[in-house]
RNA sequence: GCCCAGAUAGCUCAGUCGGUAGAGCAGAGGAUUGAAAAUCCUCGUGUCGGUGGUUCGAUUCCGCCUCUGGGCA
């Protein structure tokens, strides 16, 4: 093995990723990379299901609190990020442990990324309000004239990719079908031990969910979203505020639902959530190790990491830094 | 006790001028290349509250019963 070991820790929301990964380091010299979509915005803790300050500080993450909600952040920027994280750790003779629910930002480092220079912003605000107008269907069909090879994957409705697709050809003149196929295959440089948290059963993982998010409500977290809201510069347009939970607390702040409806709202975007995370590991490839959430999980992450054993003997690794 | 209105999918409800019914939400499955905790696609048989009656045929019309709202006592 030439390449630098690296674990990814992936699992649906609530299925126990954050205390198994703390576990792992009292067992292996690894570091904590965030892979959160969310736990990047500073604020957003309670909701975001982020450790608490004891957890951080007895093991540090790194991609936590790097992004004012204000603005967007982006599995680009996730992907140079965390390459860059990775790199640091691996130089310091210990463990890249990549732990968190995003799969696309995962997705991103096995696979890499077309490289597309950045859009203008003022593009996407004005195809939107085009779409307003006339509907995203009329758009699908100016893509179809424009670059006919991503029209004919995306679905007439779907806003966000057909966006995408517009925003990238207006802007570069050039197809994003095009840059895709100029990525070059770019494979992560690490010897990396996959294991996906999936073992529990939907009714399980359902009773967990609701569990965490009245723990939420009783930890603050409706003062949490009333602190944001006050902050008069945020709004559900943003990535941040559209996140789960988030998004149906600020609704209900804004007077649009009740308690109860609020918290139903939330748990179903919840469970929704956990259901296309549990998508996308169905089909994972390469095919990740599968565990549970109990303590016998931990033996079996240990197992799976076999490869790395002389890491407990040699802590500055397999290579000469 | 009397009067009125309801009772249809897990939930909220629409509908059938009598020919066994369909939306939204929930749920399930899928997609996923710079918003991804986002966005989008697909999937709906349920004693139409119970029971008698009219009818070729009743979830639909009529009677009674049960339950739930509301009103009057």
């Amino acid at each position: 093995m030439d390449k630098p070991p690296a674990i990814f820790l992936m699992g649906p929301t609530a299925s126990g990723k954050t205390g198994l990964a703390m576990a792992l380091r009292s067992h292996l010299p690894c570091d904590i990379v965030s892979v959160d979509s969310t736990q990047v915005y500073r604020g957003l803790d309670i909701g975001s299901a982020k450790p608490d300050a004891a957890e951080l500080a007895a093991h540090p993450h790194r991609l936590i609190d790097i992004r004012d909600p204000a603005e967007p952040y982006s599995v680009a920027e996730f992907r140079r990020d965390a390459l860059r994280e990775m790199a640091a750790i691996s130089a310091a003779g210990r463990i890249p442990l990549l732990v968190g629910g995003t799969m696309l930002y995962f997705r991103s480092l096995l696979d890499g990324l077309a490289e597309v220079p950045a859009v203008d912003p003022a593009i996407r605000s004005d195809l939107e309000r085009r779409a307003a107008l006339s509907g995203w269907p009329a758009l699908h069909e100016e893509l179809c004239r424009c670059d006919p090879a991503t029209a004919a994957r995306l679905h007439p409705n779907h806003s966000q990719r057909i966006c995408r697709a517009l925003e990238v050809y207006l802007s570069t003149g050039v197809p994003l079908s095009q840059w895709q196929a100029q990525q070059q295959a770019t494979a992560l440089p690490y010897n990396v031990t996959q294991i996906a948290i999936k073992g529990l059963e939907r009714p399980h993982l359902h009773a967990r969910i609701e569990q965490r998010f009245d723990a939420m409500l009783a930890a603050g977290l409706v003062e949490e979203v009333r602190g944001l809201r006050a902050r008069g510069d945020l709004s559900e347009a943003l990535p941040a505020i559209r996140a789960v939970g988030y998004r149906q607390v600020w609704r209900h702040l804004q007077g649009n639902t009740d308690a109860a409806t609020m918290r139903q709202e939330a748990l179903a975007a919840t469970r929704q959530l956990a259901k296309r995370q549990l998508t996308w590991l169905r089909g994972w490839q390469p095919a990740a190790h599968t565990i549970g959430t109990e303590p016998e999980a931990l033996r079996v992450v240990l197992q799976a990491c076999g490869g790395m054993a002389n890491y407990f003997d040699n802590p500055r690794g397999p290579h000469p830094v």
